[in-house]
Order: structure tokens, then sequence, then C-alpha cells
DNA sequence: GTCTATACATCGATAGAC
DNA sequence: GTCTATCGATGTATAGAC
């Protein structure tokens, strides 16, 4: 059992900080160092380079991301339920994990190199996307919900879960005079609004059957 | 009248690519005078420097998002009319640009001061967000739509229209075995996807009307 | 306005003592 | 494993000729 308080899990606490906030370019070896209270060398002791440090870093905080989720979604439950387990697992974690999507769609800004090896290492073990897609088409099929095309309908899940931790520094810019902005409770209902807008839809209903 | 081929504008081309691909920091003031075809001695003579080149590029990249926008919306249709002139506005825009929304949130991503100042001095003279927010609330009070929180709303609607272009460079990597990948027409059936989901819900209806 | 040449700072990476 | 000291490369910015 590895203690996390010795040197590299010091090291990796501290990267994903500098490289979240100033990105594969922005940070810098000596700023990383800083705030692991040890000095340079040492990242080039255990992680070789600069670039070999990113990817570790990347690969951790992108993975976590779908562990998450897949432990997240019942696979028995239906497209609905998995739906709101969807929205509900991405809005908790990112509330605590704030620069976890700006980090990624950084590095997809890059080029999305890294990003895009990480993401094909993980699918071929991930079965989430499978029974998701599966899950959607039966609910199609048994008339749960409308048809549509699955690979839009997982955007547009997915976008309005994580849209708001993408322009967080400037929504409060365009929603002026709230200065006593309750975020914890902006984001729980931000699980309803989303949930009900997809599901429910925006125009009124007659029956509610 | 001012040619679109003088220093200054090929400058500010070149600068909008690079800093697109590359970020704040990973672009490098060489690359962009290699791209504008001039030296790097030019760019310090039209903009002093790096950071002030950037804020240019950004600045003229942000505002030209909220000014189309501003002449896309009717400000005296109904809103589910400006719902799908915003949509579909976003995604005409963003198939242009690819790069906007990813070089707008990595410019988030580090702290957006930048962005920060010039969405605020964009909101003391744009009048959309207003207008949007008046005619929501018209929507909700004469029963067209129901009753929700126009923040969560617009955040949503953005949000579906934005992130396909943040996710799109591992998008292919979740959507296998797709090599033939009609990208525009994707584009305009996610223009119906995300109103129809957003209009009507995924749960079926049973009064058309 | 445009160029070449270069000064000056910063950063990633390494050498070598302990 | 951890440190200090330093090298070499790269990048921003400027000086000065044309």
């Amino acid at each position: 059992m590895t203690a996390t308080t010795n040197t590299e899990s010091k090291i990796v606490e501290a990267a994903m900080e500098i490289f979240s906030e100033k990105g594969r370019h922005g940070a810098k070896m000596q700023e990383i160092a800083d705030r692991a209270g040890i000095n340079k060398a040492m990242l080039h002791y255990y992680f070789r380079n600069k670039e070999n440090l990113y990817r570790t870093i990347f690969k951790t905080a992108f993975s976590s991301i779908f562990n998450k989720l897949e432990s997240s979604v019942d696979f028995n439950a239906g497209f609905d339920v998995q739906m709101k387990q969807i929205i509900n697992c991405y809005i908790d974690m990112l509330s605590k994990h704030q620069k976890l999507p700006l980090f990624i769609s950084r590095e997809l800004g890059e080029g999305g190199a890294t990003a895009r090896s990480v993401v094909k290492e993980y699918f071929k073990t991930g079965r989430l996307h499978h029974h998701l897609r599966e899950s959607m088409m039966k609910a199609m099929n048994s008339g749960n919900i409308i048809p549509v095309d699955p690979r839009q309908l997982i955007i547009t899940i997915i976008g309005s879960s994580l849209f708001f931790f993408i322009a967080e520094p400037i929504v409060f810019t365009i929603f002026p005079g709230e200065d006593d902005f309750d975020r914890k409770k902006f984001l729980e209902e931000r699980k309803e609004a989303i949930f009900n807008t997809l599901y429910y839809g925006l125009k009124p209903r007659k029956v509610s059957s």
C-alpha cells in the first residue's frame, strides 16, 4: 500500500492543478515543482520529461470521468433513469472538479492527439457506450421515447451537462446582479432542468400521463 | 477603404489561426510571422507585444459571435422561432469556424480574465440578452412554453449547440465505423435534433396540437 | 514600413554531489 | 531519492540599417 503523501503522488496532484489552470504549454515545470514542494529535477526523475508527465495526468483525469460514469449508470434500468444518472453524475463530478472539462477541452483544442489515443484505448474495454446505445434503441422500439438519432441525443445530453462548467467564468458576467449566486443550489436545480427539458420538452402537454 | 491584403490584416488572419490551433502559450510569434508571410519584427511593430496581439484576436473572435447572433435573431418573433434561429446561427457559424469554441474555451480555462473583460464590455451595449430573457418570460406567461429558469434554458440551448464542436476531435472515436461520416449532413440534422428534443421532448405526446 | 541581427529572459533537461 | 548548479535550446522583444 503506497501512501498518498509520497513524492510521486505529490507531483501528480500538483501537475493536475497547474496543467488544469495553465494548459499544456502555459504550465511550467518550475511551478509544478514549487506547488509539489520539491524541485524540478524530481519531475524528470519520476516522469522523464514534460510530455510524459502531461500524458499521465491527462490519462488519469480522462479515465476518472469514464470510470465514474460507468459505476453510476445502472445497466438494467430504463433509458429515462439512465439519462438522469448520466446528468447527475456529470454535474456532481464536475462540481468537485471544476477544472476537468476545461482541461480536456483545451487538450482537444490542441489537436487532441493525446485525447484520441486515450479515448481509443478506453473504448476497447469500456462497455458504457454500447449499453447506452442499446438502451436507447430499446426505449425507442417500445415507444417509451420518440425515435431519434442516438448520436445526436448523447451529444445533447453531455453538452447540456458540461457546458455550464466550460462557460462558468463568463456566466456570471452574463447573469448580472447575482452577487449572492448560490452555485450549489443552481447546480442541483440544473440536474432537474436538463432532464425535464430534454425528456418532457418546453411545449406544454395537454395529457400528463 | 483598407484592403484586406495589407500587412496588419494578414497578421490578424495568421494569428487567429495559430492562436486557435495552439492556444495562447502554445502559439509562437515566429510561427505567426511565417504564416503571415512576414517577419517577427512586424508583429511587434503593429501590436507591441504578444499579449496585445492575443487580446486583439480574442476580442475579434468573441465579438464576431455576438454580432452574428444579434443579426440572426428576430427580436419580434416568438421564442420558439428565436430558439431555432439561435441554434441554426451557432451551428452555421461554427461549421465554418470550427476552432472558435475551442479557442474561447481555452481562454476560459486560463482564468478568462481577457474573456471577462471582453464580455463585460459587450454587455454594456448588447441588447440580445435582454430581449431573449423578455421573450422567454412572455412565452411562459402566455402558456406557449412551460415555466423554466431562463438561465438554465439558455445554457442548455447554447451547450447543446456548441458541444459537438468542442468534442469533435474525439466524437469520431466514440462513433466508430463511420469513415464515411458526412459532417455537413450531420450538422444539418443536428439543428433539427436539438430544437425538437428541447421543444417537444423525448417522451411521446398523445396530442399533436 | 520592412528587413536582419541580436540582446535578454525563460524554460526544459541534465550532470554530478550527497 | 533528493538536491544545487548549469547547459543548451527556444522564444519574446528590440536595435538599427535600408
